[in-house]
DNA sequence: TCATATTAGTTACAATCGTAACTATTGATT
DNA sequence: AATCAATAGTTACGATTGTAACTAATATGA
Protein backbone atom coordinates (compact mmCIF):
# COMPACT_ATOMS: atom_id res chain seq x y z
CA UNK A 1 0.00 0.00 0.00
CA UNK A 2 0.92 3.37 -0.58
CA UNK A 3 2.85 4.42 2.33
CA UNK A 4 4.59 7.56 1.58
CA UNK A 5 4.22 8.46 -1.27
CA UNK A 6 7.02 5.56 -2.72
CA UNK A 7 5.79 3.19 -5.32
CA UNK A 8 8.26 0.01 -5.69
CA UNK A 9 6.55 -0.34 -9.40
CA UNK A 10 8.22 2.65 -10.17
CA UNK A 11 11.06 2.81 -9.01
CA UNK A 12 13.80 2.38 -11.76
CA UNK A 13 16.61 -0.07 -9.99
CA UNK A 14 14.16 -2.93 -9.09
CA UNK A 15 12.39 -2.70 -12.16
CA UNK A 16 15.11 -2.60 -14.61
CA UNK A 17 17.10 -5.49 -12.82
CA UNK A 18 13.99 -7.80 -12.97
CA UNK A 19 13.59 -6.94 -16.81
CA UNK A 20 17.35 -7.30 -17.33
CA UNK A 21 17.26 -10.66 -15.14
CA UNK A 22 14.30 -11.48 -17.51
CA UNK A 23 15.12 -11.17 -20.69
CA UNK A 24 19.05 -12.26 -20.26
CA UNK A 25 17.60 -15.38 -18.70
CA UNK A 26 16.73 -17.20 -22.03
CA UNK A 27 19.35 -16.03 -23.88
CA UNK A 28 22.06 -17.02 -21.45
CA UNK A 29 20.67 -20.25 -21.79
CA UNK A 30 21.59 -20.30 -25.94
CA UNK A 31 25.37 -19.13 -25.74
CA UNK A 32 25.84 -21.48 -22.75
CA UNK A 33 24.16 -24.60 -24.68
CA UNK A 34 26.23 -23.70 -28.12
CA UNK A 35 29.58 -22.69 -26.28
CA UNK A 36 29.66 -23.05 -22.85
CA UNK A 37 30.07 -19.47 -22.44
CA UNK A 38 29.52 -17.41 -19.22
CA UNK A 39 27.50 -14.24 -19.27
CA UNK A 40 30.99 -12.15 -18.87
CA UNK A 41 32.02 -13.82 -21.37
CA UNK A 42 29.56 -13.87 -24.14
CA UNK A 43 29.43 -9.89 -22.94
CA UNK A 44 33.59 -9.00 -23.31
CA UNK A 45 33.34 -11.28 -26.77
CA UNK A 46 30.34 -8.64 -27.89
CA UNK A 47 31.68 -5.63 -26.95
CA UNK A 48 35.17 -6.18 -28.92
CA UNK A 49 33.08 -8.03 -31.82
CA UNK A 50 30.43 -5.67 -31.84
CA UNK A 51 33.09 -2.53 -31.99
CA UNK A 52 35.19 -3.53 -34.89
CA UNK A 53 38.52 -2.59 -33.67
CA UNK A 54 40.50 -3.14 -30.48
CA UNK A 55 39.54 -2.59 -27.11
CA UNK A 56 41.54 -2.32 -23.50
CA UNK A 57 40.04 -3.99 -20.71
CA UNK A 58 39.50 -0.56 -18.70
CA UNK A 59 36.87 -0.21 -22.09
CA UNK A 60 35.18 -3.05 -22.28
CA UNK A 61 34.32 -2.72 -18.54
CA UNK A 62 32.77 0.59 -19.34
CA UNK A 63 30.99 -0.43 -22.33
CA UNK A 64 29.38 -3.19 -20.53
CA UNK A 65 28.65 -1.84 -17.02
CA UNK A 66 30.68 -5.02 -16.42
CA UNK A 67 33.27 -5.23 -12.71
CA UNK A 68 37.13 -4.84 -13.98
CA UNK A 69 37.94 -8.50 -12.19
CA UNK A 70 34.84 -9.88 -13.88
CA UNK A 71 36.43 -8.65 -17.49
CA UNK A 72 40.04 -9.78 -16.60
CA UNK A 73 38.76 -13.26 -15.83
CA UNK A 74 36.56 -13.58 -19.32
CA UNK A 75 39.33 -11.79 -21.52
CA UNK A 76 41.73 -15.02 -19.33
CA UNK A 77 39.27 -17.83 -20.63
CA UNK A 78 38.54 -15.82 -24.07
CA UNK A 79 42.70 -15.80 -24.33
CA UNK A 80 42.56 -19.62 -23.63
CA UNK A 81 40.24 -20.18 -25.98
CA UNK A 82 42.37 -18.80 -28.97
CA UNK A 83 39.02 -16.34 -29.46
CA UNK A 84 41.10 -13.17 -28.23
CA UNK A 85 44.69 -12.34 -28.53
CA UNK A 86 46.50 -9.08 -26.49
CA UNK A 87 48.48 -6.88 -27.70
CA UNK A 88 50.68 -4.33 -25.40
CA UNK A 89 50.84 -0.37 -26.13
CA UNK A 90 54.11 0.88 -27.36
CA UNK A 91 54.08 3.90 -25.99
CA UNK A 92 52.56 3.16 -22.44
CA UNK A 93 52.76 -0.72 -21.16
CA UNK A 94 50.17 -0.49 -19.11
CA UNK A 95 47.60 -0.87 -21.39
CA UNK A 96 47.08 -3.99 -23.13
CA UNK A 97 44.70 -3.83 -26.08
CA UNK A 98 42.54 -6.66 -26.45
CA UNK A 99 41.34 -8.20 -30.46
CA UNK A 100 39.43 -11.16 -31.44
CA UNK A 101 41.22 -13.71 -33.56
CA UNK A 102 39.42 -14.87 -36.72
CA UNK A 103 38.22 -17.97 -34.56
CA UNK A 104 36.24 -15.38 -32.01
CA UNK A 105 34.79 -13.61 -34.69
CA UNK A 106 33.87 -16.60 -36.14
CA UNK A 107 32.04 -17.50 -33.00
CA UNK A 108 30.70 -13.60 -32.39
CA UNK A 109 29.29 -14.02 -36.07
CA UNK A 110 27.32 -17.04 -35.25
CA UNK A 111 26.09 -15.40 -31.55
CA UNK A 112 25.00 -12.98 -33.60
CA UNK A 113 22.48 -14.88 -35.58
CA UNK A 114 20.88 -16.61 -32.39
CA UNK A 115 20.57 -13.12 -30.91
CA UNK A 116 19.14 -11.67 -33.77
CA UNK A 117 16.57 -14.32 -33.13
CA UNK A 118 16.01 -13.42 -29.99
CA UNK A 119 15.79 -10.33 -30.65
CA UNK A 120 13.26 -10.72 -33.37
CA UNK A 121 11.38 -12.68 -30.62
CA UNK A 122 11.60 -10.04 -28.04
CA UNK A 123 10.18 -7.46 -30.97
CA UNK A 124 7.35 -9.39 -31.36
CA UNK A 125 6.09 -10.36 -27.98
CA UNK A 126 6.66 -6.19 -26.69
CA UNK A 127 5.44 -4.95 -29.85
CA UNK A 128 7.05 -2.40 -31.60
CA UNK A 129 6.00 0.49 -30.20
CA UNK A 130 7.00 -0.61 -26.64
CA UNK A 131 9.80 -1.89 -27.73
CA UNK A 132 10.81 1.82 -29.25
CA UNK A 133 9.89 3.24 -26.05
CA UNK A 134 12.22 1.16 -24.70
CA UNK A 135 14.79 2.00 -26.82
CA UNK A 136 14.27 5.01 -26.17
CA UNK A 137 14.47 5.42 -22.49
CA UNK A 138 17.76 3.11 -22.47
CA UNK A 139 19.05 5.57 -24.31
CA UNK A 140 18.78 8.46 -21.82
CA UNK A 141 20.40 5.80 -19.20
CA UNK A 142 22.86 5.32 -21.51
CA UNK A 143 24.03 8.95 -22.20
CA UNK A 144 23.32 9.30 -18.23
CA UNK A 145 26.35 6.43 -18.39
CA UNK A 146 29.22 8.15 -20.28
CA UNK A 147 28.44 11.29 -18.37
CA UNK A 148 29.64 9.97 -15.05
CA UNK A 149 32.62 7.95 -16.75
CA UNK A 150 34.02 11.59 -17.98
CA UNK A 151 33.10 13.68 -14.52
CA UNK A 152 33.82 12.19 -11.18
CA UNK B 1 30.95 -2.87 -37.52
CA UNK B 2 27.84 -4.07 -39.10
CA UNK B 3 29.30 -7.47 -40.35
CA UNK B 4 25.67 -8.84 -40.58
CA UNK B 5 22.85 -6.71 -39.93
CA UNK B 6 23.32 -7.40 -35.86
CA UNK B 7 24.13 -4.39 -33.57
CA UNK B 8 25.11 -4.55 -29.93
CA UNK B 9 24.03 -1.22 -29.50
CA UNK B 10 20.44 -2.44 -30.05
CA UNK B 11 20.31 -5.87 -28.67
CA UNK B 12 18.33 -5.68 -25.60
CA UNK B 13 19.61 -8.14 -22.95
CA UNK B 14 22.83 -6.20 -23.04
CA UNK B 15 21.60 -2.80 -22.91
CA UNK B 16 19.45 -3.95 -20.08
CA UNK B 17 21.92 -5.07 -18.13
CA UNK B 18 24.51 -2.46 -18.55
CA UNK B 19 21.46 0.07 -17.49
CA UNK B 20 20.22 -2.00 -14.32
CA UNK B 21 23.99 -2.68 -13.25
CA UNK B 22 24.60 1.16 -13.34
CA UNK B 23 21.29 2.59 -11.82
CA UNK B 24 21.63 -0.34 -9.23
CA UNK B 25 25.25 0.32 -7.69
CA UNK B 26 24.66 3.91 -6.35
CA UNK B 27 21.67 2.97 -4.72
CA UNK B 28 22.98 0.00 -3.38
CA UNK B 29 25.81 1.61 -2.32
CA UNK B 30 23.29 3.59 0.25
CA UNK B 31 21.35 1.11 1.42
CA UNK B 32 24.04 -0.90 2.22
CA UNK B 33 26.26 2.07 3.96
CA UNK B 34 22.54 2.54 6.21
CA UNK B 35 21.65 -0.71 6.98
CA UNK B 36 24.19 -3.46 5.60
CA UNK B 37 21.96 -5.02 3.53
CA UNK B 38 22.64 -6.76 0.58
CA UNK B 39 20.81 -6.66 -2.52
CA UNK B 40 18.50 -9.62 -2.41
CA UNK B 41 17.74 -8.71 0.99
CA UNK B 42 17.17 -4.92 -0.42
CA UNK B 43 15.01 -6.53 -2.77
CA UNK B 44 12.85 -9.01 -0.94
CA UNK B 45 12.56 -6.20 1.85
CA UNK B 46 11.01 -4.11 -1.25
CA UNK B 47 8.51 -6.73 -2.18
CA UNK B 48 7.27 -7.30 0.68
CA UNK B 49 6.79 -3.63 2.19
CA UNK B 50 5.74 -2.61 -1.12
CA UNK B 51 2.62 -5.68 -1.32
CA UNK B 52 1.44 -4.38 2.38
CA UNK B 53 0.51 -8.01 2.83
CA UNK B 54 2.33 -11.46 3.48
CA UNK B 55 4.01 -13.23 0.62
CA UNK B 56 5.57 -16.64 0.41
CA UNK B 57 8.92 -17.38 -1.08
CA UNK B 58 7.84 -18.07 -4.68
CA UNK B 59 6.05 -14.91 -5.37
CA UNK B 60 8.39 -13.23 -3.87
CA UNK B 61 10.96 -14.10 -6.40
CA UNK B 62 8.28 -14.32 -9.72
CA UNK B 63 7.92 -10.32 -8.47
CA UNK B 64 11.71 -9.68 -8.19
CA UNK B 65 12.70 -11.78 -10.79
CA UNK B 66 15.58 -13.47 -8.15
CA UNK B 67 16.27 -17.45 -8.12
CA UNK B 68 14.65 -19.08 -5.26
CA UNK B 69 17.97 -20.09 -3.12
CA UNK B 70 18.63 -16.28 -2.99
CA UNK B 71 15.33 -15.52 -1.92
CA UNK B 72 15.97 -18.60 0.87
CA UNK B 73 18.55 -17.01 2.23
CA UNK B 74 17.51 -13.48 2.00
CA UNK B 75 14.48 -14.22 4.15
CA UNK B 76 16.38 -16.24 6.51
CA UNK B 77 18.91 -13.56 6.93
CA UNK B 78 15.74 -10.71 7.13
CA UNK B 79 14.29 -13.44 9.46
CA UNK B 80 17.51 -12.99 11.89
CA UNK B 81 17.24 -9.19 12.09
CA UNK B 82 13.76 -9.59 13.29
CA UNK B 83 12.66 -8.16 10.46
CA UNK B 84 10.20 -10.08 9.13
CA UNK B 85 8.42 -13.22 10.57
CA UNK B 86 7.14 -16.77 8.55
CA UNK B 87 3.42 -17.86 8.90
CA UNK B 88 2.89 -21.77 8.01
CA UNK B 89 -0.06 -22.18 5.63
CA UNK B 90 -2.58 -24.35 7.68
CA UNK B 91 -4.48 -25.46 4.82
CA UNK B 92 -1.27 -26.08 2.85
CA UNK B 93 1.83 -26.66 5.19
CA UNK B 94 4.42 -26.46 2.39
CA UNK B 95 3.44 -22.90 2.14
CA UNK B 96 5.40 -19.77 3.95
CA UNK B 97 3.76 -17.02 4.74
CA UNK B 98 6.27 -13.57 5.00
CA UNK B 99 5.54 -10.64 6.60
CA UNK B 100 7.18 -7.73 8.03
CA UNK B 101 7.54 -6.93 11.41
CA UNK B 102 7.00 -3.30 12.73
CA UNK B 103 10.76 -3.20 12.47
CA UNK B 104 10.86 -4.36 8.78
CA UNK B 105 8.28 -1.96 8.23
CA UNK B 106 10.16 0.86 10.09
CA UNK B 107 13.46 0.14 7.94
CA UNK B 108 11.64 -0.36 4.51
CA UNK B 109 9.98 3.35 5.76
CA UNK B 110 13.49 4.64 5.82
CA UNK B 111 14.27 2.86 2.47
CA UNK B 112 11.50 4.19 0.75
CA UNK B 113 12.92 7.75 1.43
CA UNK B 114 16.62 6.96 0.32
CA UNK B 115 14.69 5.47 -2.88
CA UNK B 116 12.61 8.53 -3.16
CA UNK B 117 15.74 10.87 -3.60
CA UNK B 118 17.43 8.59 -5.20
CA UNK B 119 14.37 8.47 -8.09
CA UNK B 120 13.67 12.10 -7.98
CA UNK B 121 17.79 12.43 -8.91
CA UNK B 122 17.00 10.28 -11.86
CA UNK B 123 13.77 12.13 -13.26
CA UNK B 124 16.23 15.41 -13.20
CA UNK B 125 18.87 13.69 -15.13
CA UNK B 126 17.59 11.49 -17.76
CA UNK B 127 14.56 14.07 -18.21
CA UNK B 128 10.90 13.53 -17.85
CA UNK B 129 9.91 12.19 -21.22
CA UNK B 130 12.58 9.65 -21.64
CA UNK B 131 11.28 8.74 -17.94
CA UNK B 132 8.39 8.32 -19.32
CA UNK B 133 9.42 6.13 -22.66
CA UNK B 134 11.25 3.84 -20.11
CA UNK B 135 8.32 3.41 -17.78
CA UNK B 136 5.98 2.50 -21.04
CA UNK B 137 9.13 0.00 -22.22
CA UNK B 138 9.47 -1.99 -18.96
CA UNK B 139 5.73 -2.20 -18.61
CA UNK B 140 5.29 -4.07 -21.49
CA UNK B 141 8.55 -6.39 -20.69
CA UNK B 142 6.20 -6.59 -17.62
CA UNK B 143 3.38 -7.91 -19.13
CA UNK B 144 5.89 -10.10 -21.03
CA UNK B 145 6.86 -11.35 -17.66
CA UNK B 146 3.73 -12.63 -16.07
CA UNK B 147 2.62 -14.53 -19.17
CA UNK B 148 5.71 -16.70 -19.32
CA UNK B 149 5.34 -17.43 -15.55
CA UNK B 150 1.37 -18.42 -16.53
CA UNK B 151 2.11 -20.16 -19.61
CA UNK B 152 4.97 -22.68 -20.04
C1' DT C 1 65.76 13.47 -9.88
C1' DC C 2 63.30 11.67 -6.46
C1' DA C 3 59.17 11.04 -4.03
C1' DT C 4 54.25 10.63 -4.40
C1' DA C 5 50.05 9.89 -6.88
C1' DT C 6 47.52 7.71 -10.46
C1' DT C 7 46.19 4.26 -13.63
C1' DA C 8 45.79 -0.64 -15.99
C1' DG C 9 45.32 -4.90 -14.92
C1' DT C 10 45.78 -9.22 -11.79
C1' DT C 11 44.98 -12.04 -7.75
C1' DA C 12 44.24 -13.83 -2.78
C1' DC C 13 40.60 -14.49 -0.06
C1' DA C 14 36.22 -14.44 1.92
C1' DA C 15 31.51 -13.87 0.60
C1' DT C 16 27.91 -14.94 -2.52
C1' DC C 17 25.82 -17.60 -6.05
C1' DG C 18 23.40 -21.42 -8.79
C1' DT C 19 22.91 -26.39 -9.73
C1' DA C 20 21.39 -30.34 -8.21
C1' DA C 21 19.99 -33.03 -4.65
C1' DC C 22 17.40 -33.09 -0.71
C1' DT C 23 13.07 -32.98 2.86
C1' DA C 24 8.46 -32.32 3.52
C1' DT C 25 3.96 -31.94 1.96
C1' DT C 26 0.13 -32.29 -1.19
C1' DG C 27 -2.08 -33.81 -5.58
C1' DA C 28 -3.22 -37.29 -9.03
C1' DT C 29 -3.78 -42.01 -10.69
C1' DT C 30 -4.78 -46.45 -10.16
C1' DA D 1 -4.87 -47.02 0.19
C1' DA D 2 -0.63 -47.02 -2.32
C1' DT D 3 2.18 -45.30 -5.60
C1' DC D 4 4.01 -41.71 -8.41
C1' DA D 5 4.33 -36.87 -9.69
C1' DA D 6 4.49 -32.12 -8.50
C1' DT D 7 5.40 -28.20 -5.57
C1' DA D 8 7.56 -25.12 -1.65
C1' DG D 9 11.42 -24.39 0.38
C1' DT D 10 16.33 -25.59 2.11
C1' DT D 11 21.13 -26.91 1.69
C1' DA D 12 25.72 -29.13 0.25
C1' DC D 13 29.04 -28.06 -2.74
C1' DG D 14 31.63 -26.38 -6.43
C1' DA D 15 31.77 -22.14 -9.18
C1' DT D 16 31.60 -17.27 -9.48
C1' DT D 17 31.92 -12.88 -7.45
C1' DG D 18 33.70 -8.36 -5.33
C1' DT D 19 36.90 -6.13 -2.04
C1' DA D 20 41.16 -4.97 -1.10
C1' DA D 21 45.70 -5.50 -1.76
C1' DC D 22 48.99 -6.14 -5.05
C1' DT D 23 52.49 -5.41 -9.38
C1' DA D 24 53.94 -2.68 -12.96
C1' DA D 25 54.05 1.38 -15.51
C1' DT D 26 53.47 6.31 -16.10
C1' DA D 27 52.43 11.08 -14.54
C1' DT D 28 53.11 14.98 -11.46
C1' DG D 29 55.56 18.27 -9.19
C1' DA D 30 58.70 19.82 -5.63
Amino acid sequence: MAENGFELETFLPYRLNRAAEFVALRFAAQYKARFQLTRPEWRTLAALGSSGRSMTATEIGAHSSMHKTKVSRAVFSLEQRRWLKREEDGRDRRFEHLALTPAGEQAYKELTELAKRYQAELLSTLGADDMEALATGLRAVERAMKKSVAGE
